[in-house]
Parts: C-alpha cells; structure tokens; sequence
RNA sequence: GCCCCCAUCGUCCAGCGGCCUAGGACGCCUGCCUUUCACGCAGGUAACACGGGUUCAAAUCCCGUUGGGGGUACCA
C-alpha cells in the first residue's frame, strides 16, 4: 500500500443523515481531496437492529446530493463479523481479555456492596470463567500507565488507564462491539488519518488499548472535530432539533450552498473570503486550521450563503431549479393557473430576492393566484399610515380602465396618478394588488395578471377603506 | 460523582508574544441608490469570561477559578 492517505466517514444507520453527520463526512473528504488521498464508506452496523436496507439510501442519498463521493465502499461491518470474532478470539487466547457473566443489575450490586463507585471494577477478571449461555468477552484494560491521543487539532490528550474499565469486547449474544469493529476495520483497511466529532474522543483510548493489544503497529492519526450544536449549546440531537440534511434539500437549500456552510464551521480560509467554489475550499482546507470549540450552525447565514448562490445562477438553471417549486402540490394557487412562460418573463427579478428556490412562490403567487390576503404588516405601513390612498386607488383605477395594458405604460400611470396628487401611490397599489408591501417590481405581474383582475382588487381595497 | 474537551462581537471565522485603539462574514441599525422590497455601495452597533503569574511586551504562553460541553452501556 502506498503513503497516501486514507480515511473514512463511519456512520451508524440510524436513520437519515444530519448535518451533523455530514460535517464529519464533509470534512473527510475535504482532507482526502485535499490530500489527493482516499475516502472510504463504511457502515457502522454491528448492531442488529441497525442493519436494516432502508437506512442506506439515507445515508448516502445525501452524501450524494452534497457531491461527496468517495472512493471505497460501502463496507458493511455487518458482513465482517467474522473478522471481529477472530480478533476477539485471539485476545482471549493472549490472555488480554477474559470471560465475564455479570449482568449491569448484578455489577452495580457488587459496587454497591464493596462501597466502590459506580464502574466494572474488573470482578470477573481473575475468575478464568469459562464461556456460556450470557456471557461476555471483556477486554483487560491496562491498571497503569497513560495512554496518549496526538490529536491535530486538540494537541496531546492523557487518560490515565487506571479509569479505563474493563469494557465488553463481545456481547451475550455473540455479536462484537463496536469498539474492536473500529479498531480492526480501521486497520485493515489502512486508514491514516481518524477524523471525527469529538463525542468520539473519550472512546478513543480504548480502541487505542485494543490497537495495541492486537499488535496493529502505530495507530492511525486522531482529528476529533469539535461538536455542531444547538441554540442551547447541546450536541445536536435529531429528535429535538432541526437537522435533516433531507428536509434541507426539501426547503429549497442549494447542495454547494449546505456546503460551503458546513464547511465554515469548524474552519475558516486564511483569506477570510467565506462564499467561494469548493475547489478552492479542498485547495485552502486542512486539518491543523480546524476549530477547536463547538459551533452552532445558523440557518440566517445559511440563508444569506443560499442566496447569494442563487443570483449567481443564471437565468434558466434558476428557472429550472424552482420550477418544482412553482408546480408542487402544495402551491397557494390552483394548479391550472400556473404559467411557466408568465414565471420566466419574472424569473430575474424573483431571483435577486429569494433566500431559496422554495420561496419563489411567495413572490409570485399574487400573480395566479384566484384571490389574494392582505398582509397585516403591509396593511398597516402601505395602507393606513400611507396619505391620499382612497384617491389614488380611485385614480388608478379609473386611468387603468382605459390605458394600453401594458408594463411600462402601467408604471408611468400609476407614477403620473401619485405625482398629481402630490404622494406616493406605488405602496397603496402594491398592498392592494398583491397584499404585501414589498416584492419583485409590479408591472410585468399585472400585465399578467389583467386588466380585469387588477381593477377588481384595488376596488375591492378600496372598498375596505 | 469520575474522566476528557472547550472558552475572541448575538452567531461563524481571523488572530498562533509586539503590526490589535482586536479584523472579516451573517444578523441588527443608519445613509445613498430606487416612488416597493431586494441587490449594490458607504457607515454604525457589538467580543478577548475572571484572577494570578511569565515577559521589556499577552487576546496570544503557564496556573487557578468560573462557565459551557462531551463521555461515562452488552449504542455507535
């Protein structure tokens, strides 16, 4: 094998992938890239209730739709248990580990008894039980002694191996942890560099201990990145808190956008330019640069990265990205209303606006939509607090029954109806056709929309007043 | 409880002993542009947790305190 280097994204199949997870992933394949080395897939499924198919697709879906790819795998940990058994077996046979039929009730009963703290405390350690029905494999950590994480980001770790218990190396039922799993997976498939969060960390001296103990040689190079949390400051949680990459997708976010984000929390380019091709972020990413306190990942700068993607668009990848939108099931306007070549004479200008192709529709559904509400906010600030607005509704209303129906003729008309009164009548009219008070620039909408349905609804403004 | 990690604006990142009266980005506020909003442009608000050292010099190094977090499973 040559030096290149190797790493990999491990994750457990618990469902879909979140933002958390794709950090990690994220940050694997920077440094493979970055290095020009190797990205390996493997699935944490040691556990049977874990291997199950669907949980799959949610992991690498994602990865897909963010472009990560890698380069090896999937490796299933499931279909390597044998793997696992034999390095168990030969711990056992080297004597490093031993045979252990206490139950968790029954060991915190002998701490109980002996007055000792809650822990294995190594009870069955000298026992020389042998195997059976309940029984587990535990690993005979050593009582002395340190041992040494040189992690890149965090510097030189110690744990004293006197508080590493006794830890369970195979279950009752047979199948390996996930602990010898790592180690053995992580060297057999010669990984170099081990990048992951930094709840990993504390577990790390015990694969350390199993690494050595089956003579592995050097260990790989630990990087524990540090944690994404939330608005409290907690690891991110799927149940509690809004992490789904897929419901990103769903909401309309860019895939290079969720990127470039989760790319600067935890690291920073040198040259502070954040929004930037992610060519240049594998150029510019390295290992040693990467933060090291926890980092809360802000959906208003999500937005603002989005949307600056979004206007580098051009025209009709922006068009073509939105249109699912437009013609979803859920818009807010009957379906058969809906035009695709009345949305591209509007595309430009929705398009400077949206954090996200999913918000396109707000901005254009007072054009096919049958009937529009009137927003509480723009109510208050275009209508109530505007002056003269009855007799500029009034006087729009009457030059638009008769004038040409078309964009620029309709600016200059309604300009000309504020001018003579000496106010300002584009707010009302806004207010009063579309319900808000801010929005792409009216004209090109209602020349859509018609003459017809316009003077209906600011009669029927004016008709609230 | 025990073990481990972390600590610069509200948030994310820069700073790796002097260039810091601490820089950028997002957010927020103001102005310009524009008879809307947004974009763009110009400004503004806002941080080195605290206490001791070390040093001619500390946001930067060391120790302690406080605060936050992670881990303590036959989950990964």
């Amino acid at each position: 094998m040559s030096n290149k280097t190797r790493v990999r994204f491990a994750p457990a199949p618990t469902g879909f992938l979140h933002i958390g997870s794709a950090r990690s992933a994220l940050f694997n394949w920077l440094y493979a890239r970055h290095t020009g080395g190797v990205l390996v897939l493997r699935i944490e499924d040691t556990n049977e209730a874990l291997k199950r198919d669907e949980f799959i697709d949610a992991i690498t879906g994602p990865l897909q739709w963010l472009g990560l790819d890698w380069d090896e795998g999937p490796f299933f940990q499931s279909e390597r248990t044998q793997l696992y058994s034999e390095a168990v077996e030969q711990l056992v046979e080297s004597g490093q580990a031993y045979y252990c039929d206490l139950s968790r009730e029954q060991v915190n009963e002998l701490c109980e008894a002996q007055g000792l703290p809650a822990g294995y405390h190594g009870f069955s350690r000298d026992k020389g039980l042998p195997d059976g029905e309940g029984t587990v494999i535990r690993f005979r950590a050593p009582d002395e002694g340190t041992t040494v994480i040189d992690d890149v980001i965090r510097g030189r770790v110690e744990f004293e191996n006197a508080h590493i218990e006794d830890f369970v190396i195979r279950r009752s039922d047979g199948s390996s942890g996930f602990l010898v799993a790592n180690a053995v997976d992580d060297h057999d498939m010669g990984i170099t560099h081990v990048v992951r969060g930094e709840d990993m960390l504390s577990t790390t001296p015990k694969v350390v201990m199993l690494w050595q103990a089956l003579g592995f040689g050097d260990t790989p190079t630990y990087a524990h990145l540090p944690l994404l949390v939330n608005e409290q400051r907690k690891k991110l949680s799927k149940r509690k808190d809004d992490v789904s990459l897929g419901e990103f997708r769903r909401r309309g976010y860019m895939p290079e956008a969720m990127l470039n984000h989760l790319a600067l929390l935890g690291w920073g380019p040198p040259d502070e330019v954040e929004v930037r091709p992610v060519a240049e972020i594998i150029e510019l990413f390295d290992l040693e640069n990467v933060t090291k306190g926890a980092a809360f990942f802000d959906v208003k700068k999500l937005d603002s990265i989005n949307a600056e993607y979004v206007r580098a668009q051009d025209l009709d990848t922006f068009i073509s990205d939105a249109e699912p939108y437009l013609t979803a099931a859920d818009t807010p306007w009957p379906a058969k209303n809906y035009s695709a070549e009345v949305f591209a004479r509007l595309a430009s200008e929705v398009q400077q606006r949206v954090a996200t192709h999913a918000d396109t529709t707000d901005f254009v559904d007072w054009v096919f939509n049958d009937e529009i509400s009137y927003d509480e906010k723009s109510w208050a600030k275009g209508i109530v607090k505007a002056k003269l607005v009855p007799e500029i509704l009034a006087g729009v209303i009457e030059r638009f029954a008769t004038c040409d129906w078309e964009a620029e003729t309709l600016a200059d008309t309604v300009r000309a109806v504020g001018d003579d009164l000496g106010a300002r009548s584009q707010v009302p009219v806004r207010v009063a056709v579309t319900g808000r008070n801010f929005g792409i620039p009216l004209w090109d909408g209602l020349v859509a929309l018609g003459r017809e349905q316009t003077i209906v609804r600011l009669q029927a403004t004016l008709g609230r007043l």
